[in-house]
RNA sequence: GGAGAGUUGGCAGAGUGGUAAUGCACCGGACUCGAAAUCCGGCGAACCCAGUUAUCCUGGGCGCGCAGGUUCAAAUCCUGUACUCUCCUCCA
């Protein structure tokens, strides 16, 4: 959430950065509007109150003397209408604001690059160059059938499309690839967490999910009353239970900055997002991933972003996949993030580049939601400001090995950095199927 | 799922309708060569608004888990709700 006070003071500032979001300028024009009148009502009910509390401090002094005060209680009894009234108005009008605020972006760093759309994103490094092959490469999903260690027919006979069984080398690859990232995490400094899968509206809200990308996650309904949503949902990513884990508190600021990292399943309903990526374990409803987050003093995010980037990229390099390191432009960042940084891998068969984590500074929007604070050493309180960032996506990360790593037999030659995390083994080739 | 108890500053803890005690901690001062102890004083519940203004100050409002209600007046009474603890029941 933005600062209501920045947006007053610097009107044509907020007007001019968030226009590059596509908010128009009326919607600030609207809100500064309903801010003024909010405070001017609050003005003319607060005087109410002062006047309410000194002569309620009289009728008290006048019961305790044991004298009348039925003039003073009716007088009273007038202004409390009053006072009700406006505080009625004050609500309204707050809510409106709210509403107005909730649904806002936050501020684009001035580095962003600017434009409505992901073909403004800016190529900031190239890490190694596209993988060549001597022959024709497969498709992930083709590799991951042929070599039956991917299950689409059955998790679509059993679950729905977009849902994958992992088998044999398949599953063992998965299980190899986040037990990679989150040591490599914890080696990094990270603490490890694992968090609940479900949360409540109020997280939803504080990470910013909520209330604009309601359609886009699943939500647990009461079984006796479907129509009836229970306050959980399902994480689309564990940034939300990372962060609000320390919503509504204030932290000592030499524990900052934090660093956690979890592995999660993130569930996402991909509603808008039909007939895209249809195949493969790009885009499912369901996926697993290793996130980091950071919670950091005020001053220091854009350091941390730097580090929380570069720890994501060690990961593709520690894996040999080329990659390349994104400066998402204003329309294409995620609503939350000041600055984001995509890091997209090589995917030979598809022959372009693919998101397999988006490192962004929320800077303090998700502090404000969720009242995330620390004192400093002179016992100030300040906004934190929160970092997330993929460590990375695991499904995707598969997909990369698979076609990066494929050899003309169809056989796939495990990365040195996960031979120990697959028991040795150096290849993945196609046997009896097992089930 | 059933019953009961609870939620008040950084911590502990009083307050059953009249506007948040007290203790510890913290800050300042005295005493002392210095420290501890002691004494004196202060701060502190979190934020909002106005005036003035970058951080200060002054005044006001708000503030006792959260949201409503009753009342001239609510930590206190009423309703709803979240969470914690105890017991019963069930369960991996």
């Amino acid at each position: 959430m933005l600062d209501i006070k920045v947006i007053r003071e610097k009107l044509d500032w907020a007007k001019k950065k968030l226009a590059t979001r596509g908010i128009k300028p009326e919607t600030l024009d609207e809100l500064v509007e309903i801010d003024q009148k909010r405070r001017d009502a609050m003005v003319k009910s607060e005087q109410l109150k002062a006047k309410r509390n000194e002569v309620s401090k009289q009728i008290a002094e006048a019961k305790r003397n044991k004298q009348d005060a039925s003039d003073a209680i009716s007088a009273m009894r007038e202004v409390g209408a009053e006072i009700k009234k406006l505080d009625g108005e004050i609500k309204e009008l707050a809510d409106k604001q709210n509403y107005i605020l909730l649904r806002l972006p936050n501020f684009p760093d001035d580095s962003d690059p600017i434009g409505p759309d992901d073909s403004y994103n800016e190529e900031v490094r190239k890490w190694s160059e596209p993988t060549k092959f001597a022959f024709k490469p497969k498709a992930h999903w083709d590799l991951g059938t042929d070599l039956d260690i991917l299950d689409w027919d059955r998790a679509a006979k059993v679950s729905a499309a977009r849902f994958v069984y992992y088998k044999g080398a398949g599953a063992l690859l998965e299980r190899a690839v986040f037990n990679f990232f989150l040591d490599e995490n914890m080696k990094a400094g990270y603490t490890e967490v694992l968090p609940p899968y479900l949360v409540n509206d109020a997280s939803m809200q504080g990470t910013g999910q909520f209330p604009k990308f309601h359609e886009d996650v699943y939500t647990i309904v009461d079984n006796d009353d479907p129509d009836k949503p229970l306050d959980l949902t399902l994480i689309p990513t564990a940034e939300v239970p990372l962060v609000n884990y320390f919503r509504n508190e204030i932290i000592h600021g030499e524990k900052l900055p934090i660093n956690v990292t979890a592995l999660s399943p993130a569930f996402r309903s991909e509603a808008g997002s039909a007939g895209r990526d249809t195949r493969g374990l790009i885009r499912m409803h369901e996926f697993r991933k290793v996130e980091m987050v950071k919670i950091c003093k005020e001053d220091e995010s854009w350091k941390e972003l730097d580090n929380l980037t570069h720890q994501a990229e060690s990961l593709l390099q520690k894996l040999n996949l080329p990659y390349h390191v994104v400066a998402l432009s204003t329309g294409d960042a995620s609503f939350t993030s000041a600055k984001t940084y995509d890091l997209e891998v090589w995917m030979p068969a598809q022959d372009k580049y693919r998101e397999i984590s988006s490192c962004s500074n929320c800077t303090d929007f998700q502090a404000r939601r969720a009242q995330i604070r620390y004192r400093d050493e002179n016992g100030k309180l300040h906004l934190a400001h929160t970092l997330n960032g993929s460590g990375l996506a695991v499904g995707r990360t598969v997909a990369a090995i698979l076609e990066n790593y494929q050899n003309e037999d169809g056989t796939v030659t495990v990365p040195d950095a996960l031979v120990p995390y697959m028991h040795g083994m150096t290849k993945i080739t196609k046997e009896d199927s097992l089930i």
